[in-house]
DNA sequence: TTTTGTTTTGACCAACTGGTCAAACTCACG
DNA sequence: CGTGAGTTTGACCAGTTGGTCAAAACAAAA
């Protein structure tokens, strides 16, 4: 019932795989995605990647559950016992950030959600709903003690969600309208203004 | 050199085609759909529907440049002589009232962002950067003039965009995390407040 | 070296894809 | 009615797709 330990080339051609599917399934999502593509892309023929995983759907899969997890994690580090608006405002910055190092994580999700979510609606309705419940609760205390403006909370995170992911998601707008400049550079100050002017009590 | 009137019968199957395209494109994304089901979805045979579209690709690209042109619609109304935090806060509205109107309009425009825009990637640079550039510079001025908060135009802008697009492009998550409240019952009072106190002078 | 297990590949397959075409059908109008 | 234009379709095609398989190549331990 126990798998055998991965050898070293298995180890190397697997993260090989899901770097390069990564690359191809964030910018064509799941069915604009060729195995052939992946393949060429992490230097390997078709028949042996699918010698490492025995299908596309389960390259998707296995990205899609690493990808959850790192992108929840700034969520779950909202800690009730910090300063309220600093708490916020850092997970705020802790988000952006992860969209500007992880964009193709950003993207596979977003190309996900765009298609109505089909591999992870479950997952959103339970765990991602029991966090972020969670964190209302947290949020909502706040409000009523007086720490943070009062603000519906649901839209507050959705609100935080879609300003940071705008800019991996979108980078090829953004970049288009802005022209040479770098939106990493300013993005930081304004949302962070944006969220102060609307938080503080 | 002129297109012969089209009959009572194009008129009608031109339409149902490319609302049934724009349903099936808006949730598979351009690749991600196939010819035989947007046929079936408007309730006509393969070789039927190319008799009206030559290509997939034509279909497609006639609902983008149709999508475009009412989508930057509210930003081309952004009235120079209106009350300026009024005009920002009209933008804002109806903007998320367009997402709610037209979600899937929203989700054909985001798949092909996401992808790289590359059916749309020289209209971005040209005819939406001047767009925007006329908008950056017509806000720079309402702020040099102390009439709304001193912010960077260009996110600014992008903050709208990712915010009222966010409840259309990524419906499934916001109602997965909502249970089941109607997010456009509370949305469009959270984002007002937020433009408030962001640009409240 | 032999042996055993792991890794790689060329050839192949059935299903699906976008698109074609000639033949048949329908419709409006004289 | 008849006729010509507009419309619809079944059969078909070549290219692509995800995936299989047996055989070959390789690695490592004995």
């Amino acid at each position: 019932m126990d798998t055998p330990a991965p050898t070293r080339i298995q180890k190397k051609n697997r993260a090989v795989i899901l770097e390069a599917a990564l690359d191809v399934f964030s910018t064509h999502g799941f069915r604009g995605a060729t195995v052939d593509q992946i393949a060429k892309a992490a230097g390997l023929s078709k028949p042996n990647l699918l010698y490492y995983f025995p299908t596309k759907e389960a390259i998707h899969a296995s990205l899609l559950e690493q990808m959850l997890d790192t992108w929840l994690d700034p969520l779950r580090e909202m800690d009730p016992d910090g300063a309220p608006l600093d708490e916020v405002l850092a997970y705020v910055a802790r988000k952006l950030e992860l969209s500007r190092t992880y964009p193709r994580e950003s993207r596979l999700f977003a190309n996900e959600i765009l298609q109505g979510a089909p591999r992870i609606g479950e997952v959103l309705s339970s765990d991602l709903k029991a966090l972020v419940d969670d964190k209302i609760a947290l949020l909502s205390a706040w409000m009523e003690d007086g720490h943070i403006a009062r603000v519906h909370p649901y839209h507050l995170i959705f609100s935080i969600w879609s300003l940071t992911q705008h800019y991996a998601d979108f980078d090829v707008q953004v970049r288009a309208v802005m022209g040479g400049e770098d939106p990493f550079a300013s993005a930081p100050e304004f949302i962070e203004t944006l969220y102060r002017r609307l938080l503080s009590p």
